[in-house]
DNA sequence: AGTTAGCACTCGACTTAATCGAGTGCTAAC
DNA sequence: GTTAGCACTCGATTAAGTCGAGTGCTAACT
């Protein structure tokens, strides 16, 4: 049997409909509101047959049909339409991102809060692992005798603090000394790259006490290595609420929860690391808890490296349309912003 | 009609039992349950005059009775028995703040996370106005030419940092000897006493180029304006679908909304600056959306300053005594852990 | 005077049966 | 190949009936 333009015609309205309506559609129904010129009679011969080549689903007999994945998948890989971001979307976005222009991270949070106000569906963003991000400038400011704050300021000019806790006092001269030294020594490197055996190389080499050194970078590593890798952030999880299939609430409860499992989320979001948008459908994320949810997602860079990576996340009957046309309008806007931070 | 020792017993038998199974609960039932010694038709006198007094409602004619608010208001005054933490709870405690021990302002928020957790409730916490927090240390980091950021380590050890965005070039000399400027001139004082004619001041007294201390101080000042005056964190939002009263998504969602106007929160939240834990319950917060909720609320201090809010918010049925003991319990502890990071 | 057994009555919740209607598959005619 | 027609299915809605927890009242008991 052959998949022709008649029944990926009919095909796309039942699909159409289902996302307005969240009910199965009926041969009559397509009749009278599509104007495909042939009778009802008909389109349910072609929906017996896209049935049988497993497209669309009825949920019990005698009822209308649903899609399925793969009806979903064909729609979203063949069917659907892209637009541009509206000049309201463009504008919404841009009043939500303007008060945190100049730092990256506070820039994705809140194009995720946007993207989740558009769409209507929960947002996911992760950023990235801390020990990945490079280092653009360091430098401690005192707390007391004993603890300082340690400032990181990245490449993408995410700015992150850490409190860091020595059994010694450090007078502040030490401290703007060792601030200039670290910075000056440490720019352009990873996290990860910071290794306490450069106590020893440093201390020689500046002439300063190698125990202090060797306390600050072990504690600096420690804060590194006991934070978690990954921050996840989600906006709009309420937004479930108002989808009807979320209207049972140990389905909502359910959807609650998985939205707090990071590691699920973070598996979620993860790998892949194209430039280009991802759908993932139902089942095809492997979670049965999320089954009934579709996932659309992309990676944000600085550069040539992967900063972190937004998701979408809703029933499989969302607007892939929308979603998608909206995720990837608001990255390419934010891709300039970023740029422009990395660069200027 | 006056409330003798047998009608408080038995409104505290209904109370408890409601709190328990949700249910409007009938002279039978507490016959049956608690050893009153006394007759189910000598319970359901009593429960018409507790009716007639208003401590009782009954849903519709012909079922059980059910706490009214001022039912509520006498047991929580006077009838509720409070108890000190278990080894659990503390535990639990210690162990979700033992990684954020020496920021006053993730001790909270671990802390909201874990009273949501004992409670099953939701909870809310509201940081402290950045206009009102004293400085203890002020410090300048440099991001590129014409940008820093503005870290401020407060009374309470809490870190901020801002980032600020100047029209000139800044080196780093300058920024150093501003840092200092600034943090000897205003450790102590609150964001709200900087007043940018210091900056004529400063400028006269240290020999620096009066234009950069104007900008720098109107920045500052620009960033704490434009600055959101409280911030509100919640926490456990999802424990609100567990409970009955909520299975109906549309009262769920009403919540859910509810829970992320900030105003509304700040506004429950807020007045009163009392040590003591209050008690609000139902409509007592004049707020129709959450007319049937209760809230239980405490401040919580740095000195004498009050530092902020944190309450616990659930249906009016929710099990107070254990609130106000877990709550009570933990900002006990918590007060001793803020009075050894302000003191050492 | 306070307490209690007994009883008629109420009313929401649940169960069952009946009805409705959107939708299907199949057949026969176009 | 298309379509009108028709019998059939089955979930959803409606209506009627039953159940039971609970009440209020009365009369008898301590």
């Amino acid at each position: 049997m052959i998949l022709n333009d008649r029944k990926i015609r009919i095909l796309e309205a039942i699909i159409n409909d289902y996302i307005q309506t969240a009910e199965p559609i009926g041969s009559r129904t397509i009749a009278k509101k599509y104007d495909l010129g042939i009778s009802s009679a008909t389109i349910r011969n072609e929906m017996s047959d896209l049935e049988e080549m497993g497209f669309i689903i009825q949920p019990h007999a005698s009822s209308g049909r649903v899609p399925s994945d793969k009806g979903y998948r064909l729609y979203v890989d063949r069917l659907m339409q892209r637009r541009e971001l509206t000049d309201e979307e463009m504008l919404l976005l841009q009043k939500m991102i303007a008060g945190s222009i100049h730092q990256i991270d506070y820039i994705m949070r809140e194009t995720a809060s946007a993207i989740a106000i558009l769409t209507k569906c929960a947002t996911i963003v992760s950023e990235p692992q801390i020990k990945k991000t490079r280092i653009r400038h360091i430098q401690f400011v005192p707390v007391d005798e004993k603890s300082f704050v340690m400032v990181l300021v990245t490449d993408g000019k995410a700015v992150k603090n850490r409190l860091i806790y020595l059994n010694q006092t450090l007078d502040e001269d030490t401290m703007i000394r060792l601030s200039k030294l670290l910075s000056e020594n440490l720019r352009g490197c990873c996290f990860e790259d910071i290794d306490v055996s450069m106590a020893h190389e440093f201390a020689e080499q500046f002439r300063m006490p190698e125990d202090l050194l060797l306390a600050v970078l072990n504690a600096a590593s420690d804060v590194i290595h006991t934070e978690d890798d990954v921050q996840i952030y989600t906006s709009g999880v309420k937004n479930i609420l108002s989808f009807p299939e979320f209207s049972d609430v140990e389905k909502a409860k359910n959807m609650f929860q998985a939205l707090e499992e990071k590691d699920m989320l973070i598996t979620l979001l993860g790998s892949g690391n194209s430039e280009k948008i991802q759908v993932v459908i139902g089942a095809e994320n492997n979670m049965e808890l999320l089954e009934d949810c579709s996932v659309i997602k992309a990676n944000y860079r600085v550069g040539s490296q992967n900063f972190g990576s937004i998701g979408v996340i809703g029933p499989k009957r969302m607007d892939y349309s929308q979603a998608v046309s909206v995720l990837s309008g608001i990255l390419k806007h934010i891709n300039a912003v970023i740029k422009a931070l990395s660069g200027g």
